[in-house]
DNA sequence: TCGACCCCATGCAATTTTGTATAGCAGACC
DNA sequence: GGTCTGCTATACAAAATTGCATGGGGTCGA
């Protein structure tokens, strides 16, 4: 019985289309021709049943309720697909080939780059590819090899090592608060600029829990790398995690007694991936460096 | 850049050879011919570089550590293609097609069924897979649609329902306890037949925690249909969810003060299927038969 | 030790899949 | 209103993939 399904370089094509949004477009992503895509698509229409997949129109083609509920399996496929290229860009047991790792922009832009210096300089023939997402992007989707988590481990099948706790703490530049009121007490905040998020639900309420009559935010924005920016211009007070604003002499700490959370950190890795040599390697350099950056930030 | 690794249909050749452990074999379960197969599995080498995936002998394919470090990528790959042609079996908002639900034996074999029948009663044109294993399959992987957990949700991308406590107890076939010795006391079991795990782990720490002082059983198997069947054959004392051990008038609860535990029932999806409509249907029909049968074991 | 069986590898013809070229159509912009 | 761009659909030839038949080699059991 070999008709357990279409063809799986058919859902690869299918994934081209949902991506780029029409048949030419998938095409060019692809590499094929564009009647070839065009028939794919057929094909798989064909071998589904009658409810077509896509609505023809001059401007591309148009998903239909049924495309659209295909597509996330479709991107897992994906995911799977390149977990392979990826395992299989090196021998299992070498210390070469490419390292896929997921963290959040903070992380990658502030801590992960020093490591990933040392680790290359001791194993020159690694690759990094950087995902940097705050919505934690699956590991469980193959999306990426490892992860730094700022949330428990939660599936049985991720091999995860807490690499300990990250302080959080309101910090300001010394030149914006040279300029700037006292700022003593929890209150004096609202005469205060108050850098912080805008929309992101977790966020905005893993803060309420710690700071709960926080005034309105007076820049708004859900990019952490741009909240920590502004707070490094000197436009007003927000949130930045301990190690790395100790290492800005002109970042000053502010309310200290007030304001109090922490990010537990996690390194996460597929259990599937334990006997890959390059990935293991990457685990415990990032495992030494996260928690070398976590004590960083106790001094 | 279209050169973004083998062409998929050659992986799940990959992944039939890994399954079936030779060329010919994958060939019959795919419905292609062994020299096709054999292709593939050339092709995939020479696009993954030198080194070999497998090691060809008289008695079949032996997979490398390389092919051994893929085949699980190659599975997921494989689930996502399964979960693609279930999703696409029936228009999504139609209450027909097929409905994956993976479960423990003991619900799958003793509370599904008559779940099941009833919603099939209601809804004539679903089909039902049931993926029965203690190993809570990887929804995630997209082996399933729905599952029946005994553990709280652990990831944000499932959505998950809570229905309720499932009471465990000993309990004991009447005829047993006619031509048995007193059970009174929680020593007393030292003198009886008790049914028990054998090796797994989860399993038997998770009773250590309950029941400290628990003899060495005298029948021990990790197949809790197998114990649930003993322990209706009268042969010996054992535990049972008190919703199923209460269908049974036979049954007899023993040691009720000594001996409490329970499991949280959860029903759980993935968040991409919510707008399948087939899907809900048979998740919302999960929730309240399984709350129902929750309720039962409370009387 | 022989035979039966299952396995992989290879040559060759038929089929399938793909690409090229082209036509037709809808919207954007001057 | 005309032109330009991007899209899909179709005809036909080239290329690639597949299946069939067959050969060679190893293992198991009588």
């Amino acid at each position: 019985m070999g008709s357990s399904g279409p063809d799986w370089e058919l859902w690869r094509t299918f994934d081209a289309v949902m991506r780029e949004g029409s048949l030419s477009a998938a095409a060019r992503a692809l590499g094929l021709s564009q009647p070839t895509t065009g028939r794919h698509i057929a094909e798989l229409e064909a071998a589904l049943g009658a409810d077509a997949l896509f609505t023809r129109s001059a401007r591309g083609l148009q998903p239909t309720v049924t495309a659209q509920a295909l597509a996330p399996h479709a991107q897992a496929m994906a995911a799977a697909a390149a977990a392979l290229t990826r395992t299989a860009s090196a021998p299992t047991d070498a210390a070469a080939g490419v390292v896929r790792i997921s963290a959040s922009e903070v992380i990658g832009a502030e801590v992960l780059p020093s490591i990933l210096a040392a680790l290359r300089w001791s194993q020159p023939s690694l690759v990094f590819e950087l995902l940097l997402t705050n919505a934690s992007s699956d590991l469980l989707r193959r999306d990426a090899d490892l992860a730094v988590r700022m949330t428990p481990p939660q599936q049985k099948a991720l091999l995860a090592k807490p690499v300990g706790r990250i302080g959080l703490g309101l910090y300001a530049h010394r030149n914006y608060l040279a300029r700037s009121g006292p700022l003593a007490k929890l209150e004096d905040l609202a005469n205060h600029a108050v850098i912080g998020f805008d929309r992101d639900a977790a966020a905005l309420r893993s803060f309420h829990a710690e700071l709960a009559l926080l005034p309105d935010f007076t820049l708004r924005t859900d990019n952490q790398l741009a909240q920590l920016a502004a707070v490094r211009a000197g436009f007003g007070v927000g949130v930045v995690q301990d190690p790395i604003a100790q290492r800005d002499p002109t970042l000053v700490p502010v309310l200290r007694e007030a304001f109090v959370a922490h990010l537990d950190v996690w390194i996460v890795m597929h259990e599937d991936l334990r006997t890959t040599r390059r990935i293991r390697i990457a685990f415990d350099a990032l495992v030494e460096g996260m928690s070398a950056h976590v004590r960083a930030g106790e001094a």
